[in-house]
DNA sequence: TGCGCTTCGCGAAGCGCTTCGACAAACGTA
DNA sequence: TACGTTTGTCGAAGCGCTTCGCGAAGCGCA
């Protein structure tokens, strides 16, 4: 309606009485413009408003400062964490003066590269990457600038950030054990996941096994199919099958179907049984009880990634970044001591009950608010 | 590194032995080709893998096929709901070939219009709105196509869609009042984004006014500060002084706060109170008990308020939208008979527990996978 | 005073596409 | 057979910007 046409790089010319691309050097600073000129000229882009039209540069650039961030599924159930990794990019992105497209890979990888051939983005920025991934190698293959959240097996000459999951374990597994636990459970991802080469449940399962060595404990690698609902059966046959495991490791959701699991066979945590969330979202406090787990950086990891991408494609002889950033366990109030007597398959949560429940930490309700 | 030139129209062009102009008219449909030529195209552009430039076809043509969704705050900490918005959006946006630019609206208003006026976005999607929001004002003054995700007081000439907030009030209450209780408080949004006008907040407590005085029974009306830890002093408090209130509604995460209190009072859901949340998050049924609720079709929203952007852009003479889409109240085991005796300040969940113990949910595991 | 040198501004040639007017050929009608 | 009409194609003029080569001053130095 009030549209009136946007002022262009040409008009201020002729205001200023000066040359377009006089006006160009003066916003791009690739060619030295007397301070005088550089005056007049910025003082007419205010008064006109001007904005550069951006298709236009990118045209005659042959760059769209812009790069595309790739969502792992169309109905996007982000856990809170890869929420937020896109929030961090988001930031970066704006902050960079670069515009952030988002994009979810369908069923055809074709996607990926369709962004970048039509020149829609100069980069993508990949998160939940497989051990060995496509996608990656079709990036590799386009030659097109791209960074990980996450990683894959073969690193070379790539850049990525992702979280240190294989720690998060090791740390998880030695917290446990100070508190004298010796038979500990992993709660992995879903099998397909690990089938499908998900580098974190790789990492996960690795780390776990060689831990649980290393530390002579026994630990029993427990799959999880549907992450959400989840791990309420294979919760139930553990507590079932195997008395002496007192504690366990969930890498995401699979805890509410453990802790909902040790409910019904009313085994109480932490007394009877710890629980970690080696992802711990950001509810973990708002649970009962509290629960013990690693959180992560997760704003920067994104952040970093989207600067690693940009810093790429602004100078191209930049080395490639590799970044595995540490999380920090917060312990809370699933972890305790472990019990000194084994359960019995008849009489669960009776061994050692009373007397530990006198243990420390039982300030069951949440943070009271000030 | 192996970055051969894409090919471009041009190429196309010579390579049939047609003109250019011919080969545009072919991808666009705009004015009539023969078959045979037509076919030709298609079969040159397959082989040489052509793909039409995205920011020259900008520039030509003056619309960049792109869209701007705007995320409330630059940290993100977006609801589960909200985020599902995003997805639907995302989808919706790819579906029509548009792209989705993701932006936060920090403090400058002015990013708003700089999306639009430097030409990388057509138009803009908004979220979380205010009832007198100042970037709807400006879209409009700017003349800029827009929708929203939420809706303003002043609706008119605007296109959105949105949740029925007060619908799902009414329906939670009716549903409380239908077990028998008399006194029920709403812990609504915080005071500040109240203050602020922010929509949802306003609608959910006017409805909730409304109806409770319609219904003839009593309503507390409560803000809780800051969402997500929140509300368990403001619930503390309520269960302390209001014991005839027997059950709560709120609108988000508050929940938690209220739950946590609840146990901190050794009063029993839904036995003795009863809880239901407006917006249930999707892991509503993994808590215990587990949360009676309304859900969303949030997807489709988004979905919705990308393709109404979309068709606006597409046929300006088209009519603006409004949709109100409704929730499904979910009943699970949150919520219960109201109790017979009132609570008393020294015996607080004393009364009526026995008896009512025995009422029919008391399946208090998460749903077992199969 | 004249030489080469740097400094700063200009003009023009694209970037890859859309779109408009023109025009040749094929059609219908009188 | 001559005429207007449609149908299908072409060429060229931009869209708003970047960037390159050129040249006019202005400089120091002999």
């Amino acid at each position: 309606m009030t549209t009136t046409k946007p002022p262009t790089m040409a008009e201020i010319a002729s205001r200023v009485g000066v040359a377009l691309s006089t006006v160009s050097y003066v916003l791009s600073g690739k060619r030295p413009v007397s301070e005088d000129m550089r005056a007049r000229v910025l003082a007419a882009i205010e008064e006109l408003d001007y904005r550069p039209h951006r298709p236009a540069r990118a045209l005659a650039s042959g760059t769209s400062h812009t790069i595309a961030l790739l969502l792992p599924s169309p109905h996007w159930d982000l856990v809170p964490v890869q929420q937020t990794f896109v929030a961090g990019a988001t930031q970066a992105t704006s902050a960079s003066d670069y515009a952030l497209l988002l994009s979810t890979t369908v069923a055809e990888p074709e996607t990926i590269v369709r962004l970048v051939a039509t020149r829609r983005a100069d980069g993508v920025i990949l998160m939940e990457t497989l051990a060995d991934d496509p996608r990656v190698k079709q990036l590799q293959a386009a030659g097109l600038p791209f960074s990980l959240i996450g990683r894959t097996a073969d690193t070379s000459g790539i850049s990525y950030v992702d979280i240190d999951f294989g720690d998060a374990v090791r740390t998880s597994l030695a917290h446990l054990v100070g508190l004298g636990h010796r038979c500990i459970a992993l709660f992995n991802f879903p099998q397909d996941q690990l089938d499908a080469g998900y580098t974190s449940a790789l990492i996960a399962r690795d780390a776990f096994e060689q831990s649980t060595t290393q530390l002579g404990i026994r630990g029993i690698h427990l799959t999880c199919p549907h992450p959400a609902q989840a791990a309420f059966a294979v919760a139930s046959r553990l507590l079932d099958s195997e008395p002496e495991c007192t504690a366990a490791i969930t890498t995401g959701w699979q805890f509410t179907g453990l802790l909902g699991a040790l409910r019904a066979a009313e085994l109480h945590v932490p007394d009877d049984f710890s629980v970690v969330s080696v992802i711990a979202a950001q509810f973990a406090e708002m649970l009962t009880p509290a629960l013990t787990g690693v959180e992560w950086p997760a704003f920067e990891a994104g952040r970093l990634a989207a600067e690693m991408l940009i810093e790429q494609l602004t100078d191209s002889t930049v080395a490639h970044r590799q970044l595995l950033i540490g999380g920090e366990l917060v312990i809370r109030e699933s972890t305790g001591p472990a019990r000194a007597i084994a359960r019995s398959p008849d009489n669960p949560g009776s061994a050692g009950r009373t007397s530990s429940r006198s243990a420390p930490k039982q300030t069951r309700a949440p943070t009271p608010s000030a």
